[in-house]
DNA sequence: GCAAAAGTGTTCGTTTTACACCCATGT
DNA sequence: ACATGGGTGTAAAACGAACACTTTTGC
């Protein structure tokens, strides 16, 4: 059974130097129908791609999701989502909110919950979902016209992640294994949208005790190549539960 | 029609100088199964009640909450739901998350979505919701047994709650219209679990220049008469707007 | 007059801000 | 040798923490 009047919709955020990216689709009305169970609940689900062009045109883009299976955790069902569309487990995955308007979907009730991923381009290389009839990676500003509130969920999701980044250090999510202090930087400079000093944001990194030095450095840079850094997971823990301050005025 | 499987349910917080309290309801089953329209959608929420005597049991409580009506945005019907429980509009609502659990409601699947409410002390004289057999607020560290997950709800309601009075300037709106900067230092103090300097939670707040003297002053205490004070409502805006800093190490 | 809470300043250490130059590497 | 980004310290201002006594009021 699927519950039809609830979805689940992800905004899988990815970064590299030209910013922030999220992760959309464009779905193959075909491959969803014939993967749903034969049931009653299902045939309303069916109605609802045939009614929507949108979902399934080839210009309007979409967030990952589908409608929740009674017998799935909500938390599960967001990370198996998450699973198909990257082909990625242990993913850092937060709820957004539900999103509940009457007019999200036009003729059909369908309360949603948002929810987010930061993603590693280490494992970039995604497996492509086989209900997506493509899946791609855009610049947040440099978006694709959207399916239903979809905009609205990503605005939400870049709020949420505003706000847990100034005070844990998830934003670390986002950067590949071993990286540079300029990358964790124009993270935070992305995210926040300010620009911030370099000694001064590097003093306040130092002081967390966060970062190792790997002993490695960048290779084939035309310029002096930077340190390669990994977190203390250690110390990461402890500051994910205490809260660290990258507030900025 | 009403969403079976979707339910809000509100975490309605008091203050007073015992401390934190929440406001809960035992269920008036014969109104609430009177209340739902005759369709086959409220016969599964009726076995719900009748499969589940801790719902109307004397002994646990439980938030107020329901089933989400298909025809009512999911922010209109937790107002909605909050004028029922206490005649008043105009409340400070916010939502918390979905919780989405299997087994967060035994037999049937029901994902809520949680919302708190900061309910100001000038208009405690509530209006008792025709639904519930009984409404009563109770003390945060003094609670009776709760219904499903209803202690997680409202566990999360704090976490939520107290993220938010540090950066914002919401907590204010626990308090009656005129206030002491005794009792809001003690709603900081509830709310974060901290003692606090006098002095220098002062200097923090006479900065911020949020309040204005009303130039009244406590009447009949047994000790010096504290003054009054008032928000400026401009820079509550303000505030709310660009964030504040309560945080304390 | 005493009990109870209101109200108020200073010092010291820490944190934040602003700011400019030399270094390493590839082409 | 030059272009590109990497890496570093210091001084001044703002902020946070610690701390104790006098005032007002009702009883």
């Amino acid at each position: 059974m699927i519950l039809n009047s609830v979805s689940v919709d992800c905004v899988i955020f990815g970064f590299d130097k030209s910013g922030l990216r999220v992760l959309l689709n464009q779905i193959d009305r075909e491959a969803l129908i014939s993967s749903l169970p034969r049931q009653a609940s299902s045939e309303q689900i069916k109605k609802l791609y045939e009614q929507h062009p949108m979902l399934t045109s080839e210009v309007y883009w979409s967030l990952f999701g589908s409608h929740v299976p009674e017998e799935q955790d909500l938390d599960e069902f967001a990370k198996e989502l998450l699973f198909q569309a990257t082909g990625l487990t242990n993913v850092f995955l937060q709820q957004i909110q539900a999103f509940g308007s009457m007019d999200r979907v036009p003729y059909t009730r369908v309360i949603t919950i948002g929810f987010y991923a930061l993603i590693n381009p280490d494992y970039y290389n995604l497996k492509q979902s086989s209900l997506a009839k493509s899946l791609q990676w855009f610049n947040l500003n440099d978006m694709p016209s959207l399916c239903f509130d979809h905009d609205k969920i990503i605005e939400q999701a870049l709020v949420k992640l505003r706000q847990e980044v100034m005070y844990h250090p998830v934003g670390f999510h986002l950067l590949p294994e071993k990286f540079t202090l300029t990358e964790i930087q124009s993270l935070y400079e992305v995210i926040l949208n300010k620009k911030m000093d370099t000694r001064n944001f590097r003093k306040k990194l130092a002081k967390m005790k966060l970062l190792i030095d790997s002993g490695k450095k960048q290779q084939k840079v035309a310029h002096r190549a930077a340190k390669l850094y990994q977190f203390d997971i250690l110390v990461y823990e402890k500051l994910k539960e205490e809260g660290l301050n990258f507030r900025i005025e």
